[in-house]
DNA sequence: TAATTATCAGTATTAAAATATCGATAACAA
DNA sequence: TTGTTATCGATATTTTAATACTGATAATTA
């Protein structure tokens, strides 16, 4: 697959640790920064210093300068350029239960450029009524408003046995990027994007971090 | 340092695998399978069937069994080990706006040993209510109630202007892992764990393969 | 019982990401 | 004006994760 003329070559972990760049510069900005260097931005954020540098290098379309560092609008502008918070995504939702509710309350998505159109469900009592202003229409008609409606982005909130089956009506719909926040394997034509939300994984994460935690502090050898 | 005894050496990529491989061994155990393999996992996932077969030698007890594969039950168990599905934590949520409430109504962490035990948060209104049997305190007493409950994880689901006066709260209050769904980064001490839920990241990398899309579908070279 | 085969385990290689090194340069101070 | 310094960019090294290779082994078949 070749390089994409306006997306420039950055490594998948640079690219997620951008939203957290953008977030930082924003408020430097705001506070009326003008430059930031690589150092002061890896002593905020723990990271190396040379790391920084590199992932400011790799999206920035102009240099930094010596002993001054980057210019933060110009950061600002290429971050946000990368990111696509420019082009506003319509997505629609599937399974407004506890999670899928949630989400559709949660205003924060805006923000990142992604916009939740409406959302489906099976549930009979909630078909037809509407959670911030956004129609729940059965799941029946998946494929053909995703379809009617252009919209790309499927967002999965039901539970995993039925996830493959929604997915597979999002596919169907036209949908070609998919973010998954049931705990199951999707499978999907080559060209479709899964982003998965694997909280279980963070989960498991915190679980593990506490479980050293105690341990290193009770026992201490063997 | 050192490798805690209980818990094997597995690098935190494989880890994050782990619940994926759950769900899908606890599938083929409901269907009565006794045994799987190596390759016939990596088809279900789309993994490489070496990265499967060393995910498993790297977290279970037994060996597989060529032409076999490994027990199920077995890995079922090995894997909910690892993950630490089996010592419930208990946990204090901060921020009841949209995505902490949504959180909280959300009955799905249970399943992987986390108890939302209260929540937190700043607005008068809703401090005295509860959402889900869960109290909703005045985040003045986030210290005071962490501590006295004993509780080691903390949920984060303010805005980013507050995340870090929360997180020092939480600290304080003896917590030891924070999952943060705040966009902003957090510092903590040293021994302190902090899990970014990074959907921004997420949103990018969904905006960015739409564009990869629509641009390979137009436009041809350059 | 011997040959075949699917799978395993262990070691080696490759790829990706993070980190280190080093010379260059713009700003600042003497 | 000249030296010092903080930072830069480019290249090299190290570390981590993924993949490939090879010989061994348990089940199956001839």
């Amino acid at each position: 697959m070749e390089q994409q003329n306006n997306i420039p070559s950055i490594s998948l972990q640079a690219f997620k640790r951008m939203p957290y760049y953008l977030q930082y510069l924003k408020k430097l900005h705001k506070e009326g920064a003008e430059v930031v260097s690589a150092p002061s931005v890896a002593a905020y954020f723990n990271f190396s210093e040379i790391q920084v540098r590199k992932d400011f290098s790799a999206i920035s379309s102009s240099q930094g300068k010596p002993k001054h560092g980057f210019e933060v609008d110009m950061l600002i502008d290429d971050i946000e350029n990368i990111l696509g918070y420019r082009n506003s995504n319509e997505a629609v939702l599937v399974g407004a239960g506890s999670l899928g509710r949630a989400l559709l309350l949660y205003s924060g998505f805006e923000a990142y450029g992604l916009k939740i159109m409406t959302a489906f469900d099976t549930n009979e009592e909630i078909i037809g009524t509407k959670i911030k202003g956004k129609s729940i229409f059965s799941a029946e008609k998946i494929s053909d408003l995703c379809r009617r409606m252009k919209v790309h982005i499927g967002i999965i909130t039901v539970p995993a046995e039925q996830a493959q089956v929604v997915c597979d009506q999002l596919v169907a719909g036209g949908v070609m990027a998919i973010w998954n926040f049931a705990q199951i394997h999707l499978s999907v034509p080559q060209n479709i994007l899964v982003q998965n939300e694997n909280m279980a994984a963070s989960l498991a994460l915190l679980s593990k971090h506490l479980r050293e935690q105690i341990h290193s502090g009770t026992e201490e050898a063997l």
